[in-house]
DNA sequence: TCTCCGCCACAG
DNA sequence: TGTGGCGGAGAG
């Protein structure tokens, strides 16, 4: 038998199936999807199988066996395996890109270089024997400092280089004892009369014969430690086993289970459409105002999916896989329920993983990977916030969980719900042509009035002489909540600029050395750091430009209006939540739930508050500056602002109390702020399609981005140069390419960074085109220190 | 003549 | 992508 084995290296020559001869005793079990260990040049990695066949074209001689495998049952199922071959396509990545992606990062190798002894310890040289100790290999992390000694032990052949292949993350065991249910075989037990400690378990296991217990529990129980147990299980009083377990499984049971609500006659409509196809391959664009009660249709059609034993993926992007949003799951389904959120650790992970392999649950909650759950037999796919950016991974592979989650829905005959108070033009779009159904929500679901949103013209403060950076209104408002003891969200549209670090005796700004792009001030840590390359540094005393001292620390970082804050209401509570604040496991949480409580008058955020925050005693929103993504230059800038306007706002007034939010503008006639301000989707799409159609972008046009890297910035010209000529010669002529330009950000890590754009209606040759394009780069610019990526569908262009 | 380093081909 | 082989350059 004959296996074919992509294996675990992304290199454009390497992307391809290598045959392999299975060896006769693994040729039972080996089966497509199972992950293998193979030797591949002068080293072994490892390599998943995607087929098993009888004959190879391949030279049989020179074919190599595969070395080991590593599952017994296989990690991806013939539908993974298929996807991936389209993923590959679809998004121009390696296969194995496609096919890691999908399985937990605790399946993924990790690579471990060692020296290995070849000989007896003591033929090698003495200065190595600490570093070797008793094992019989010294890892090459911990051996940095004698290399050279090794490397004359290699040439000797005393010693040998070799690459450890680790599986990450194992199953979890527990210890489990079995006590004997005989108590004729207790009692013939000999302990002597001084082995207090082995007493006290006897008594104890001659209480409870027949009993299974983790040895955990029977050290706190009988008050004994693992010792006193291993001597007694010696004696035979007990059998001593290790049973698979999950990692920490969170005491459902303790979860009250909650009954459905009662639809509104909205949310029924928008429920039975749904309902009826539930055996068909159909999107659904459900678009439903911010507080409508999407969610509690979401899950009222996975319950009629589970009741036809079937099974349901539930998408949320990461920032709003909160506690609250996950109880509210669990409270419905109890344990069917699988969340695969960033928090979990790669054990955790993979323990739901194999939960849902295993079909131990039905409902799968999670961000962007999740829609890869190994479920055999699914019944729908909800994409809620279809609009969020999140779902499109920025690296390679570059795919969206919607185009995957439809892909899904088509195979397992089943329907997809894409959800959102401000849909992507895209799915609008298509929704209007009736390739999706467009099912509508437009009143609250406790029929609350939206919130009154209040537009502040920031340049008429001025004028009036106000430079802070709260308008008279937006500080009027604060100091009345504080008094009636309401609660307030203040939002800070950080995106595009953030503090800065400037002399104002010559106007030098601090620049990364490796990148052109300002470095960012970190008050809690004196340090200016680059958020590009990571590169950071005092802030110095002085200038490096004039040596003026007259250093200061500019923009409006959240620390920054903290700081206003506290000047303007010095008795209010107020909690910061930014990169800052949220950098340890679970301080997002903490922040949220202390808000939650009332610990705290004001919430004051960037991006990631602008969701799923759902506290009835908000009544204040304060957005301070709504322009700083309407001017990137991006063709989404309007878009993601009208998004981020309308969920911001969607914040306040969710209760019984009504809720008020103030928008600071200097373009507050822009209608991404105006129809923003009463959630008017209908026509703000209009006259966004019609931005769109004018300078040809999505949905009217397709989009590649195509990005280039060097050191130098001459060659990384000439290369985007060349690229574009060749696409203008093979493209058709109604296709458009633009560029090349140097991208935003036109130096990261000290390489210079080009693009070019394409954009399609039609065009068939595209993909081969691109498979063109990856070989004249593999064959001369890869060579020379080029990078190449392809982003088909970019989420943005910047 | 020995050794080191950089480039290149190749991987089943 | 990682590795080992090959050949050129420099040192002794």
């Amino acid at each position: 038998m004959i296996a074919e084995v992509i294996v675990d290296v992304a290199a454009h020559p390497i992307d391809r199936p290598f045959d392999y001869v299975v060896p006769e005793k693994l040729s039972a079990l080996a089966q497509p999807g199972m992950r293998v260990k193979v030797p591949f040049g002068p080293r072994k990695v490892l390599g998943f199988i995607t087929k098993v066949k009888e004959t190879s074209d391949f030279d049989p001689n020179r074919m190599k066996p595969i070395h080991e495998l590593m599952d017994v049952v296989p990690v991806l199922n013939k539908e993974m395996l298929r996807m991936a071959e389209w993923m590959k396509v679809q998004t121009v990545c390696f296969e194995i890109d496609a096919l890691q992606v999908m399985v937990p990062a605790a399946l993924r190798a990790k690579y471990e270089k060692r020296f290995v002894l070849n000989a007896g310890l003591e033929e090698v040289d003495s200065r190595l024997h600490p570093y070797f100790g008793d094992k019989p290999f010294v890892r090459s992390q911990d051996a940095e400092d004698v290399f050279g000694l090794l490397k004359k032990e290699m040439d000797k052949g005393t010693v040998i280089a070799d690459t450890n292949i680790q599986q990450q993350t194992a199953v979890k065991k527990v210890r489990m004892i079995h006590i004997s249910d005989s108590l004729e075989k207790l009692d013939s037990v000999e302990i002597r009369a001084n082995a207090k400690q082995q007493l006290k378990l006897m008594a104890f296991m001659k209480k409870n014969p027949g009993l299974a217990i983790e040895s955990s529990e029977l050290q706190k129980a009988a008050g004994v430690t693992l010792p006193t147990i291993y001597s007694l299980a010696e004696k035979g009083a007990a059998d001593l086993s290790n049973v698979e377990t999950y990692r920490d499984p969170k005491m459902l049971s303790e979860i009250e289970k909650k009954e459905n609500l009662v639809l509104t006659e909205a949310q029924q409509q928008a429920f039975d459409a749904i309902a009826q196809s539930l055996n068909t391959p159909r999107t659904f664009l459900l678009h439903g105002i911010t507080g409508s009660g999407k969610t509690e249709i979401y899950l009222q059609t996975i319950e009629q999916v589970l009741k036809s034993g079937k099974e349901a993926i539930m998408l949320v992007p990461e920032i709003s896989l909160t506690p609250q949003m996950t109880l509210r799951f669990k409270e419905r389904f109890g344990d069917m329920v699988a969340v695969l959120h960033s928090g979990l650790s790669a054990g955790e992970k993979y323990d739901e993983w194999r939960k849902i392999q295993r079909g131990e649950v039905k409902v799968v909650v999670g961000a962007r990977s999740a829609i890869f759950a190994p479920f055999e037999n699914l019944g729908l796919i909800i994409l809620d916030e279809e609009h969020e950016s999140s779902y499109k991974q920025d690296d390679s592979p570059r795919y969206h969980a919607r185009d995957m989650a439809i892909w899904r829905g088509e195979y397992h005959n089943c329907p997809v719900i894409l959800g959102s108070a401000t849909p992507s033009l895209e799915s609008y779009a298509r929704a209007q042509k009736g390739v999706y159904e467009l099912l509508v929500l437009e009143k609250r679901a406790r029929n609350q009035p939206l919130p009154a949103v209040h537009i502040v013209d920031m340049r008429e403060e001025l004028r009036t002489g106000n430079r802070s950076m709260f308008s008279v209104q937006m500080a009027d408002a604060i100091r009345d909540r504080l008094e009636k003891g309401e609660q307030t969200v203040l939002f800070l549209n950080k995106r595009g600029y953030s503090s800065f670090v400037l002399c104002r005796d010559c106007g030098t700004v601090m620049q990364c050395p490796n990148c052109d792009i300002s470095l960012t001030y970190h008050r809690s840590s004196e340090m200016m750091k680059c958020h590009y390359c990571g590169y950071d540094e005092r802030v110095p005393h002085t200038c490096p430009e004039c040596e003026s001292e007259h250093i200061r620390f500019f923009g409006t970082g959240t620390q920054k209006v903290e700081e206003e804050l506290a000047k303007l209401v010095p008795e209010a509570r107020v909690l910061r939540m930014d990169v800052d604040t949220t950098r340890n496991k679970g301080a997002h949480e903490k922040i949220l739930n202390a808000f939650g409580e009332g610990k705290a008058d004001i919430l004051l955020g960037t991006q990631m508050i602008a969701k799923g925050l759902d506290f009835p005693n908000i009544t204040l929103v304060g957005v301070l500056s709504a322009d700083t993504t309407l001017h990137l230059p991006d063709f989404r800038a309007a878009e993601k602002t009208y998004q981020l306007l309308t969920q911001v706002s969607g914040r306040a007034g969710r209760d019984v109390l009504p809720g008020t939010v103030f928008v600071q503008s200097y373009t507050p006639e822009h209608y991404a702020i105006t129809f923003a301000k009463d959630q008017l989707y209908e026509p703000f799409f209009d006259q966004e399609m019609a931005m769109r159609r004018a300078s040809g972008y999505p949905p009217y046009y397709y989009v590649v981005n195509i990005q280039f890297t060097h050191e130098d910035l001459m060659t990384v010209s000439e290369y985007a140069r060349q690229t574009v000529e060749y696409l203008r010669q093979h493209l058709s002529d109604r296709t458009l390419i633009i560029g090349p330009s140097a991208s935003l950000i036109a130096r990261v890590n000290n390489r210079y960074r080009y693009q070019c754009l394409i954009k399609y209606k039609k065009e068939p040759k595209l993909t081969e085109v691109m498979q063109q394009l990856i070989k004249i780069y593999r064959s001369e610019w890869l060579k020379k220190g080029a990078t190449l990526a392809i982003d088909m569908n970019p989420t943005s262009v910047m």
